[in-house]
DNA sequence: CTGTTAGCGCTTTCAT
DNA sequence: ATGAAAGCGCTAACAG
């Protein structure tokens, strides 16, 4: 029924183990004899068992991809990265939500490490003692992507975000803004918005610098407690630690009689397709939503391949996309 | 260094086929021999390997999910849908990306094939033979999600497709719209966006209805050319094929000077997060993104379980959601 | 350059 | 209720 190397083998008069040489190039093989093994291949409709062959050599050309949700928009972007490279060095991608759930993060890796992954690109906003602990038992290469490991034990890609908080202060500042508030989601869930925010802070020219926390990221639910706040405060410019925030925020004043960008101008993180389809288009601190994926993916078979690796811990660039909101 | 199955055995005092048999519940085991086996798993941290488990039972617990782009805020919704249905079921998922380019579906029907996915959840623009064909050399069930099979050959999750057409239609003419365009890409790119501009196009009472093509679905190279139509055409109400598309309609139409929803009344096709965030807020023909993919591996886990399937090609609904864009 | 032979770690009869 | 043993389909020494 199944077609196997060993028909293979039979088919064309040599050993099995020479149809696995022209099937991996191992090792060299005669020319005639080649053609006579590609030809019963293409006799036999053969296509060569992954299982089987990653019990054997202990490599799955399998990579785990452990994200929060792949339905949002930057995820799903960087996800788009990793498999673009993982496909270019012929791995593939077993693809898991947490829900930013610790708990889930956790069993995640130990489910990856019963697939036998030769490596994961782990996302996660809070990098934590657990985390680690389970990569070291699962004993599997890991890089973590747009995650921020302090103690720089793991390999990981980022912007540098305390940095990218200040562009944007410094930003507003350039554009006469004295007021100024970040919005955020919460401060605490997510290590790199509290890195954005915190460089933001650390901006020194506002008279005035509030934090606006929404709660959720979502923008229905944002959007009233930024107006309120808007109501309440004069500000004159605003960091969202998200697009998704941004609009919010742009519709928030709006709403509270405000003009965008004449009042009160918004900048925000990330430049998701959302930022250049609304009116007034959105100006952005641009994440490489794509590179995080790509580069991620990229360093991981480096450490697969035992290439050299120059550095550990990436930093991608970010910058800032003037449009219509500022 | 690795544990196996072995290792357990020997610790426990059973054999190998004890410890499969709590592992699986494949046999009823004493529980006295039950507890020492969890114990000495316990005790040495074992994890079965998935890998070698699939090559003894020929079942890999695992899908492949081949869609045209995660990327696209759709596609992404309905990989979640698939993702947590499959864990709902303890089954994997490979994700592959196929830029809608037939040899490279193609393609991935092999490569899925090698990986011994136990099923598949494929979407794509135009079922053809080719793929047809595929499937059935690789002997691999298959759930087509958001994809239309003409002759039902394969089972299938989709809309009413014509339906929601007709309904965008009527709808339009409900609220008084004689003269309709209907915006896409391009027709015989998408079955399912074709067969929504026929069902549209079906409706009597309009005095004029015209397709606006746009060549790509992005917003930024719609926009340009949904404004020359608008201006060389009177046009009061537009169905866009997707929410995207019918941002750019919306757009183009202030920018040629009409106000929406007065002059010219805009639904799309989608209800993707976008459509509540912009303004005017987008009425649309609300797809069931997430079930989509929830049902499609529903409908899978059927198929390998040998669960009784009432029905092989299902229909969700969609609906109309009002808002201000109309 | 090619063949032989052990496994890889587990499931699954078949006995007992 | 438990054990013994034969594979699953392939890779990777080791010979020759």
């Amino acid at each position: 029924m199944t077609v196997t190397i060993y028909d293979v083998a039979r088919e064309a008069k040599v050993s099995m183990a020479t149809v696995s040489r022209v099937l991996n190039g191992t090792a060299v093989v005669k020319d005639e004899t080649k053609r006579r093994v590609l030809d019963a291949i293409e006799r036999l409709g053969y296509r060569p068992n992954a299982v089987a062959r990653g019990l054997a050599s202990k490599k799955t050309r399998t990579i785990g991809v452990i994200v929060p949700d792949v339905s949002a928009a930057f995820v799903a972007e960087v996800v788009r990265g990793i498999e673009d490279i993982a496909t270019m060095y012929d791995y593939h991608i077993i693809l898991k939500n947490s829900d930013a759930q610790l708990s889930r993060e956790i069993d995640l890796v130990g489910t990856m490490w019963e697939k036998q992954v030769d490596g994961l690109i782990y996302m996660t906003n809070r990098l934590q003692k657990e985390h680690v602990d389970a990569f070291e038992q699962a004993q599997i290469p890991v890089v973590l992507c747009a995650t921020e490991d302090p103690e720089r034990r793991i390999p990981s890609v980022n912007i540098d975000s305390a940095r990218a908080g200040r562009d944007a202060g410094q930003y507003l500042l350039s554009k006469g803004c004295k007021r100024v508030a970040f919005v955020t989601t919460e401060e605490g869930l997510s290590v790199l918005a509290d890195r954005r925010g915190n460089g933001l802070a650390a901006c020194t020219g506002f008279e005035q610098f509030i934090r606006i926390e929404t709660g959720s990221g979502r923008y229905e639910t944002a959007l009233p407690k930024i107006r309120a706040c808007l109501e309440n405060n004069v500000i004159d410019g605003i960091v969202a630690a998200t697009d998704e925030l941004g609009l919010a925020s742009i519709h928030a004043a709006q709403d509270a009689g405000l003009d965008v960008p004449r009042d009160v101008k918004v900048i925000a993180f990330d430049n998701t397709r959302l930022a250049t389809m609304v009116r007034p288009e959105m100006t952005v601190i641009a994440q490489p939503m794509y590179d995080f994926g790509a580069v991620s993916m990229r360093l991981l078979t480096k450490l697969l391949l035992d290439e050299p690796v120059e550095n550990y811990s990436v930093t991608l660039l970010h910058n800032i996309v003037e449009r219509q909101s500022t």
